[in-house]
DNA sequence: TGTTGACATTGACGTTACGTAAAGGTGTAT
DNA sequence: ATACACCTTTACGTAACGTCAATGTCAACA
């Protein structure tokens, strides 16, 4: 098969002006040119130009790719294969970035804490593996062992539909508290059920449910005021409220 | 906390030019400047920073980034939700790429066919959606419904593991086999061996092994030349051996 | 106290991978 | 014959920095 410009443009989607430019630095020469001046590509070029755009998609500058590619020991599937496992890597950083999005949602909204370290995860791509060791301790020490690392990768592994649930489910638990808090009664249907859906929240995090753990987390809504402040913020002694609720929910009042 | 300019470049990755660059620009402004001109950043700059990464990340200009982001009514949380999406978008992006890559590892090595559509599958980022309409027609018209739909979401799937279990298994079958042809024999214990290897070599592509579905592939790789080539660029007849050879495991002879 | 060395500052020019005209030739279809 | 969609080269524009250069700041050490 044999293309013009605008044709391989358009089956790799890329700008005839790059294919020009291509041709002009060297780095993928049409097959010929025809008797009106006109570059015509063939098989060959149209996997060359293949190849070209992958090293693309790992930011290797045109002037590198030119040197690898016309050296006469190129092996072409040794370097699809390179391609395939570097892109992998790109993968897990981008599950390290929708991580830090998930932890910044969680902690602009106070629900948990997060170092300013933490929130660039993912952005550096050589100092991925470094950054996981010193990361990786600090975090340990900070939360417990599994449980942000256990909660991250549940999120990160959410469906579309799962996560779409998840958000409803926190905004109807803040509705519901807000109700149930005009009531004054945390022992009361409205502020159990804020207790249940808090439950139900939680269970996208945890992977074992105890009602002493949620007890105890409930305290801590009320003693870390970076905590208290997200449920505050709604609406001034509303963290307590819950506190009370979920101590009820749980069995533990007293 | 407080940062100098390279205290912020240290923590989010990036030079202390491009912090000087955004404020040139306007995009990010330090918190103040100190008695001696010098930049300090506060935790709200931080958290400015890590956003307009994240846009980077998603190739938004930096004119655009500024104007979005000094918008009055920009939402923050908003805007990490949106970010969420893209990028997992762009996973997705990068889950075809792979996908591509091996389609054409398998295709340079004459093991499948590739139209040159497929070869630029997962790298025009607008049209993924359009490609996958009409690309998805094509491809089942030409390999049947889910045969290669399957083998590429199980090669996506593999662990680095079973990737190299399967890289060491097509190797050990191409050695067997060319130990075969030279005993000429393709009922012999050798030749039967390498039939038995390709039938496992298989089971990384396919859902369902049926005897009559191998002996039929065989047979495709003595008449499709495409196929035929990647056998006999290593020793010419091997196609037709290995034909032989897995009609008389199969007990498909004659 | 003087000097070293790691920091900071503002210019200012360079670079990559194209985008975007401008000015003009080519091919075929009506 | 002319319209129209192609193609060509030349050339200047651009985004987001990289990379000097020349100079000021500050804590520490001989």
């Amino acid at each position: 098969m044999e293309y013009t410009v605008q044709e391989l443009s358009r089956l790799a989607g890329v700008s005839t002006r790059t294919l020009r430019y291509y041709d002009e630095i060297g780095v993928l020469k049409p097959a010929r040119i025809n008797s009106s001046g006109y570059r015509i590509y063939g098989e060959a070029e149209v996997d060359k130009l293949q190849q070209i755009l992958f090293y693309g998609e790992l930011d290797v500058e045109l002037r590198t790719i030119k040197k690898i590619m016309s050296s006469d020991n190129f092996d072409s599937i040794a370097a699809l294969r390179e391609h395939r496992e570097k892109l992998l890597a790109e993968r897990k950083r981008l599950d390290k970035l929708i991580a830090t999005i998930d932890k910044t949602i969680q902690s602009k909204e106070g629900r948990i804490i997060m170092s300013d370290r933490e929130k660039f995860e993912g952005f550096k791509r050589e100092l991925i593996e470094e950054n996981e060791r010193k990361y990786g301790k600090e975090a340990r020490e900070k939360y417990g062992d599994q449980a942000v690392d256990r909660s991250n990768e549940k999120l990160l592994n959410m469906t579309p539909e799962d996560y779409a649930r998840f958000e409803k489910l926190s905004s109807e638990l803040m509705e519901t508290l807000k109700e149930a808090f005009k009531t004054g009664d945390p022992a009361g249907e409205l502020a159990q059920k804020a207790a249940d859906l808090h439950r139900q929240w939680l269970s996208f995090f945890w992977d074992s449910y105890t009602r002493e753990a949620h007890a105890g987390l409930a305290q801590m809504y009320v003693d870390d005021e970076r905590f208290t402040e997200y449920y505050d913020k709604e609406q001034p002694g509303l963290a307590k409220f819950l506190r009370d609720a979920i101590h009820i929910y749980t069995g533990m009042k007293k």
